[in-house]
RNA sequence: GCGCCAGUAGCUCAGCUGGAUAGAGCAACUGCCUUCUAAGCAGUGGGCCAGGGGUUCGAGUCCCUUCUGGCGUACCA
């Protein structure tokens, strides 16, 4: 909640602010229209640790040259009580300010106060926001795709939650339609095949061909024996695909448990159907004139419904034309209402039912021709589409030996998310998933296998089981971590110390920097580099044995970069180890 | 064809929505442990920010355009 490089903003740009209003009543500036002092980190510290470019932004409003509106500024400011000890032009007209004891004071304050809370915020405070991810077809074994899509949404909610949002992470489950039809129909075949024998029994061209159709296929028959060789097809179907999901959906359950990730709410598709929520969700849309019949079938009208929208985003009508839009069915001929129905049946769900204010759905890359439709369909039923974010990923390419292999679940070669969490540690995967969801991934398995320093995220775990490792050594001394109102701050004043302390200030921009932009990698890297700062202090700042104000300021700084770390580690589902 | 995403060091990527000399990690080389974890630190080299135009005090960042790669354009999900 304390947030004291926002504090540092707001008063450099209320100083600059203040300095001009100044300026301007003795004359030394004109009085123009000038909004706020923009203020910004300057990436060189050697150009202070804030720097307000007012003086560049309001030239043209001003009619003077930059530096000589800085210089007025200079003149007019007032630093006593602020968090800065001095101010100085440099460049083309940036003033650059600098922090005082107060501020680097003010941090450490704020680590001790909120402990495990440091960091998070309350911005996103009120609103009632459902990440739904994964949502793996629960015909077969997840993917990488699932395993990255997993950390992603994961992490992403954890954002969120950080910033002040109510949270709930939901799984989908596609435990109806065409693809749980192939599915039973895949089972049959290979539960008959054991049966009659696998000459007999021909399978389908477009089944699923993985051995974990055939597993299931004798788990079934292992426990019933032939009981379903007689019954009528359909009712065999039925018994089967249920089967097979009471099998394969605790799996995923635990797999994605295993992987630290635990749902709020496991939503199934079939109850949509199984209510009528669908079919009342299309006639809504046939009663608010969006839908005709063709062909049998019923159709929603799709291209319609975003050609308005594109026009209303102020798309040219000669390239909404070029769009070559088309309409969608929501119910075949044969009486089936399509996934699309269900789509957006359930997301009319998720508004207008449970009363979200927002939706995230994180979804592969190759699923993007769907986002603008699904919003189309929810803004034909009156609920904003706008709040429905689709946060699409990059599919994942999987090397090994520098050679793509192919994923498909048809091959049943592909590794599975388990497969994955056998062969790496969790820890690693969800570090190297929680990545920018825009680009792709090339996810080189010799790579990930192996478990030294090359791997960043032991750099990081590293840095925390050291500090606790100091700790330890310490308390066996009788020193403990004081009270940040005992430590001298004055002590800390060295260049290394007073990065680490900015560095730990920047937490909770960088969390609300993931959340806004929907990149939880910057997470990562934020520790990365605070882990890197810590090292750097450590190296030269021996703590063991030094007078004891000095240990005493130093051991608290360590202990506040442990709990940062701790912090940060939790967001994307890290161990922060004790030892290593 | 049309659409979405991307193109920055040899490789993987940052670049805080327009600011100062474009930064990290990996890989390569050189130093640093009788004292708190060397899974660490310090240093060296490496760039037409895909190309071309434009917008302005100022562009890797915004607009137009060309090129390259990935994905999509189903009565599949």
């Amino acid at each position: 909640m304390i947030n004291m490089i926002e504090n540092a903003k707001k008063q450099a740009a209320e100083l600059a602010m203040g300095a001009y209003r100044a300026a301007v009543a003795d004359g030394t500036l004109p009085e123009a229209e000038v909004k706020t002092a923009p203020v910004e980190i300057p990436k060189d510290t050697a150009n202070g640790d804030f720097t307000t470019t007012f003086a560049l932004a309001a030239s043209k409003a001003l009619r003077q040259a930059p530096r000589n509106i800085a210089q007025a500024l200079l003149d007019h400011r007032d630093l006593t009580g602020s968090y800065f000890a001095s101010a100085e032009i440099a460049g083309p007209g940036f003033l650059n300010f600098r922090l005082n004891d107060s501020w680097y004071a003010g941090v450490m304050e704020a680590v001790e106060a909120e402990g495990a809370a440091y960091g998070t915020a309350d911005h996103l405070k009120g609103q009632k926001i459902m990440v739904e991810f994964v949502s793996a077809n629960p015909t077969g074994p997840m993917h990488m795709g699932n395993a990255r899509g997993g950390v992603l949404g994961d992490t992403l909610a954890s954002v969120l939650s950080a910033c002040g949002a109510d949270v709930a992470r939901e799984f989908y489950v596609n435990d109806a339609g065409h693809q749980i039809d192939k599915f039973a129909h895949s089972i049959e075949a290979r539960y008959l095949q054991i049966i009659r024998g696998e000459d007999a029994v021909p399978f389908p061209e477009d089944g699923y061909q993985g051995e974990d159709i055939k597993d299931l296929a004798r788990a079934y028959y292992d426990q019933h024996g032939d009981a379903l060789a007689d019954v009528p097809e359909a009712q065999r179907q039925e018994t089967l695909a249920q089967f097979g999901l009471s099998v394969n959906l605790p799996k995923m359950r635990s797999d994605l448990e295993r992987y630290k990730i635990h749902y709020d709410d496991w939503f199934y598709e079939s109850t949509l159907h199984e209510s009528g929520y669908v079919a009342e969700t299309v006639e809504q849309l046939t009663q608010r004139g969006w839908t005709y019949e063709k062909d049998g079938a019923l159709w929603l009208r799709t291209a319609d419904i975003l050609r308005e929208h594109y026009r209303k985003q102020g798309k040219k009508e000669a390239d909404i034309e070029k769009l070559d839009l088309k309409d969608d069915v929501l119910r075949r001929a044969n009486g089936f209402y399509t996934y699309f129905a269900a789509d957006i049946a359930y997301h009319r769900n998720k508004f207008a039912v449970r009363g979200f204010d927002r939706v995230i759905n994180v979804w592969g890359a190759d699923h993007h021709g769907h986002v603008a439709r699904l919003k189309g369909a929810l803004d034909a039923l009156g609920l904003d589409g706008d709040r429905l974010d689709i946060v699409l990923m990059q599919l994942v390419k999987l090397l090994r030996d520098g050679e793509v292999v192919r994923m498909s679940k048809r091959t049943g070669k592909a590794i599975s998310l388990s497969d994955l969490l056998d062969e790496i540690p969790v820890d690693a995967a969800r570090w190297f998933f929680n990545a920018k969801p825009d680009t792709q991934m090339e996810f080189d398995l010799g790579l990930a296998v192996r478990e030294d320093s090359e791997n960043p995220v032991y750099y990081v775990e590293y840095a925390h089981a050291r500090i606790c490792s100091l700790l330890r050594a310490l308390e066996d001394e009788g020193a403990c971590v004081p009270a940040q109102a005992d430590v001298d701050i004055s002590l800390l004043s060295g260049e290394t110390e007073r990065t680490l302390i900015k560095q730990i200030a920047q937490l909770d921009e960088e969390i609300r920097l993931a959340a806004r932009d929907y990149d939880p990698s910057h997470i990562n890297r934020y520790l990365q580099e605070l882990a890197a700062c810590f090292h750097r202090f450590y190296t030269p700042c021996r703590i063991k044995g030094e007078e004891p104000a000095l240990l005493s300021a130093r051991l608290k700084l360590a202990d506040d970069t442990r709990i940062v770390l701790r912090n940060g580690l939790k967001l994307i589902g890290v161990d922060a180890p004790e030892k290593m």
